[in-house]
DNA sequence: CTCTAACCGGACTACCGAGTCCGCTTACGC
DNA sequence: GCGTAAGCGGACTCGGTAGTCCGGTTAGAG
């Protein structure tokens, strides 16, 4: 299976996206037929190239987890290390707001994708913007971690953007 | 059915019992069969008090909130308004972490059963620890919730105690 | 003790979702 | 064009859960 056929190429991608949404709004729970029915192929078209549901869901917070890289990757270029700290994290924010069901997906498949390599970009992000000088010394990646999962989960539908930037200036140094 | 005969009472109080210990640990997916077979009856005997499964879920949920009302009247009937308020807290958290899956019971129901209520009696609480001074003046009912809840659900698993205790600190006068 | 209404639970149906199979269709190398 | 390997999806099985039914059992009043 070195190379797919157009077709084949073009329905794997249709299926990935189908699920891509329909698990971002219903959670991990949607049926596969519902993502089959969206990306308009039949389901068995789908376990070909999934052989189980959650070999679908893994690649679906696979390539959610890949977005979160490439942020990452994007503000350890950037030139301004706190501009890019504070962009990153609204990124994640807007990212993560936009699929609400896919928290849930992450936690079904046992967070394993790449969760490591992210959390060391992120350590590295956050170092660097203390370095600058955008960001107080005296808090930990962890701890900004927490403090922006806190500021996403708990916060009343829709005012999610207000209190992220709360918890940034908070942490403005 | 004014009244219940001696054995049908007897089992639909091992039902609710059982119900509450297996949706407190599994979630409101656990199957009706897994309650009947815990309570020790068959599972038409379930459905014979609860027509549906959301039925036994919301009289589950009914009783945990229920739970909850009891120590508010109590904190409002405590001699200290501030020892009241932490302790009533203190207790709220204890409830609601000794059974993590009554949360998305209670989502799953649309929070219906007698959340006003208990929102109003909190209002009390804190407003009474404030006039005692035992509380900051400059949080309102909101946003004691709103902490309390979020320390509860980001907090690492098992230092939720610690990350309470940390806001209940805060909101110290 | 007896009689009956209330209760009980095993067995049944209906339905839904995951995963498989097989005959038909189509892309693409020659 | 043509042949064929790759791809496709409708129709199936299988397992598990919500909800129903009915024949046997029991509480408790008289």
């Amino acid at each position: 299976m070195v190379e797919l056929r157009a077709d084949a190429q073009r329905n794997l991608e249709r299926v990935l996206d189908a699920a891509t949404e329909v698990f971002a709004a219903s959670g991990p729970n949607a049926s596969v037929d519902e993502v089959a029915k969206r990306a308009g192929v039949g389901h068995a078209t789908v376990f070909r190239r999934f052989p189980t549901k959650d070999d679908l869901v893994f690649a679906v917070v696979e390539r959610h987890v890949a977005q979160m890289h490439a942020l990452a990757e994007e503000a350890l270029r950037a030139p301004d290390p706190g501009e890019a700290f504070f962009d990153f994290i609204r990124g994640i924010g807007e990212l993560v707001m936009s699929m609400p069901g896919l928290h849930a997906c992450v936690v079904h498949c046992g967070e394993k994708p790449g969760a490591a390599e992210l959390d060391e970009l992120g350590r590295k992000i956050v170092a660097r913007a203390q370095r600058a000088g955008a960001v107080r010394k005296d808090v930990e990646p962890s701890d900004v971690q927490l403090l922006v999962r806190s500021a996403l989960t708990t916060a009343p539908e829709g005012h999610w953007r207000r209190y992220l930037d709360v918890v940034l200036d908070g942490l403005r140094a």
